[in-house]
DNA sequence: TTATTGACTTTTTCTTTCAAATTTTCAATT
DNA sequence: AATTGAAAATTTGAAAGAAAAAGTCAATAA
């Protein structure tokens, strides 16, 4: 890592303290210029604009988080255990990064072509291992699934959008509370453990 | 039903036409009265305020919905093609009155509690039309779930969220194209089918 | 007593304006 | 190539006033 790299992770670090606390809006270029005494042009030198810097924090954090699943991953033998770790993973992310995950979803206005790709792209990673947890759990002869990546897209779409569902009805103005993020998780968990039985003997059409 | 009813029931068909193409932003009170030619005082005569005429005319539609949801679901004799059929019909209201369902969901500043009221009663009611498939598929044998109503919770909440998810990637501003609607109702076919056969074999815990 | 209305008040939304904050650019410097 | 200060361009936020819409009520008709 040369050093131009070095100072571009450098403000990524700096920038996701202030993006995980405050989320995009509420963070300001100036500030974060400050945080590590240097000028506000200096951070244009580096990232074109203020959403690709974002994008590239939320890019950071997401492969973070993948890391960290998949270390985790290793030790398990079972496809259950992998999901549940996976989703518990997830959790503990979403908690500590609420501010920032949650921007990209919420914008209604045009999203920036760079912060489209980021979430392109985590998604598709996310997709990926758990497809492979699948693949995996097939090899095992644990479930019987002929497209894995799609079982996995299926899964992920049903799991997270359950989050808009359970606190659809209470009146989660900001950030959900801790009891609300485990009621979300304890469903996820649920979901999850009647969608493998269901991939065990899933009928071919 | 008396004549006091049956103007209550004027005033919500009328509405209803208004509500489902503009949604309740953009409809006035005034433009209703206009429609039935009579006075807004009237309105608020039957209706104690908007939100009130507002939920009552989602509790009106959603209660065709679920009987026709219902009168579809006699001649069916497994839970597959039950449910597949709760979601077309899902599918063809959710398209139909779109600007209607929308709203409750959307507004992020707080519910009144009338509306509040009907969503959870209209929730309630779907659980119980799933929980029921269920139930009798466990009679049949099809399916093995020691809490229908736990069962069907879940999966509405998946099924419903992934909405969300699906069109999460795609710049959805406004309403969501036929095509869209089709990409989600068949996700959420795939969805329960997977989740269906994971009832088959439930692991006790 | 119930249904209905027009005129009224209150509340909310929209528009405009303007200053301040913030983002973004750039020529000059190290 | 890295860095900066200063300035331009853009966005945001507050204030104020007008317009629209919600909601009320005393009077009237049936």
């Amino acid at each position: 890592m040369d050093n131009h790299d070095k100072k571009r992770a450098l403000i990524i670090e700096t920038a996701t303290k202030r993006f995980a606390h405050f989320g995009i809006a509420k963070t300001t270029m100036t500030e974060i210029a400050k945080d590590l005494s240097l000028s506000k042009a200096l951070l244009y030198y580096y990232f074109p604009d203020k959403i690709s810097l974002y994008a590239a924090v939320l890019e950071h954090i997401a492969k973070k988080m993948f890391s960290k699943i998949k270390q985790g991953l290793q030790d398990m033998d079972n496809s259950e255990e992998a999901v549940l770790h996976l989703i518990d993973m997830r959790l503990a992310f979403t908690m500590k990064y609420y501010n920032l995950f949650d921007q990209g979803l919420n914008s209604l206005n045009e999203m920036p072509d760079e912060l489209a790709r980021v979430i392109q792209l985590v998604s598709d990673l996310e997709i990926k291992i758990l497809a492979d947890i699948f693949k995996k759990a097939n090899e095992r002869g644990e479930i019987l699934t002929e497209d894995p990546t799609q079982a996995a897209e299926i899964f992920l779409n049903a799991m997270i959008g359950m989050r808009f569902c359970v606190l659809k009805d209470k009146k989660v103005m900001f950030i959900p509370t801790k009891e609300e993020f485990d009621e979300i998780s304890k469903m996820q968990k649920k979901l999850a453990i009647i969608f493998l039985n269901g991939l065990r003997f899933q009928k071919q059409h």
